[in-house]
DNA sequence: ACCTGAACACCGTTCAAGT
DNA sequence: ACCTGAACACCGTTCAAGT
């Protein structure tokens, strides 16, 4: 894995995300990282001033990904479209959540990104109290779809082998509710998880109003 | 800290809840465990299979911790009551839904608590599907905002130094509604963000329906 | 300016051994 | 049955040294 080009704290920072995408935020270590690099891990000190920097560094590059309301967007649409690029990006990096809970210095990207949201809801009407109700009740829920996307044990649709594996440990007898809502729903065909998110979008967004 | 009663599974898991409460998850190790409880770690091993393990039973401590929708309680009543218990728990414990997020083998404890709220929507009058979004837009709510009030530089209310390091951090030239809404919402004297939860459950409650 | 080698104080876990 | 001591293959980080 040797490079020639020299090590940049960005070039750093997207091996990072790459390395946790690939193998989970577990095995982001330092001497991990620096061996995808083709360095020494003392060689990464020279670029970020420790483990702390590259984990928020990595969760600015997550918020970077996610799309910007645009001026002049209605705020409905707005909303819409940046929950949904949102949860595709925390889909894509689904150790990025797990971080932002710890992390206290926002970078650049996700501090405009912040700036989007509360411009287009500003421009849509909000005041500044119901723009901050609707900014933190839209984030819950997108924040909280994807902790659940990321615990399921199968990507939006069970295999049947995932089925199997709930039959025998789900007892009818102990769970009626849980098992009920396994084979008269989930194990049912066509069915999807993450339909359930456009369906939580639309009710919050129906919900909110200037 | 040598203590004399008897090792065994129970204690040991309350004792790295303790520990991670105290300590945060990140010192919550088999050896830092093994020193609390006057043991060497390799005496933990009796009792667990290893980390995994103790991550999983401390996950399900936690939701021991959250309020059951009683049989008979109407199911707006029983999802306020739990969701503010759930908000509660996850405060005592801003660990549990990091973890969360990586378990896959649900305790008897978490499993209680669905078949619970799934007991609740059914006998409330939802439907098979509408029960499951009823349920996900729910915990998506719950998880999420406990992800945000972890993140959080401050508890509930910021204190004047962290107003003082808003205004230094944030120009209000380059964010200029971020800014607008520190000053003219956050420092305000009365704020609360915990006051949001309820907020946005109110919102999600009276959109949900059988 | 940028990278390295050796060292330090940690991890989780296995193994063989003690009572 | 329950606990231990020593060892192994890892961590993040510091320091002094090389180019």
């Amino acid at each position: 894995m040797a490079e020639r080009t020299p090590l940049t704290r960005d070039r750093l920072l997207r091996s990072a995300v790459r390395l946790a995408d690939r193998e989970g935020i577990g095995a982001l270590t330092i001497r991990s990282l620096a061996r995808d690099l083709g360095v020494t891990p003392m060689a990464l000190y020279h670029h970020v001033h420790g483990k702390e920097e590259i984990l928020d560094g990595i969760v600015d590059l997550v918020f970077a990904e996610i799309a910007l309301p645009e001026p002049g967007e209605p705020w409905p649409a707005a909303m819409r479209r940046r929950a949904a690029s949102a949860r595709r990006a925390l889909a894509r990096h689904p150790w990025a959540v797990v971080l932002m809970e710890s992390r206290t210095a926002p970078g650049p990207a996700t501090m405009r990104h912040h700036e989007a949201v509360l411009a287009s809801l500003r421009a849509g009407g909000f005041s500044v109290p119901a723009a901050a109700t609707a900014a933190a009740v839209l984030d819950a829920f997108v924040y909280g779809f994807a902790v659940q996307e990321a615990a399921l044990p199968f990507d939006g649709t069970p295999t049947p082998e995932v089925i199997e594996g709930f039959r025998v440990h789900v007892d009818p007898q102990a769970y009626p509710y849980m098992a009920e809502m396994l084979t008269g729903h989930v194990a049912q065909p066509g069915y999807d998880f993450g339909a359930e998110f456009e369906r939580g979008l639309d009710l919050i967004l129906g919900a909110l109003a200037p």
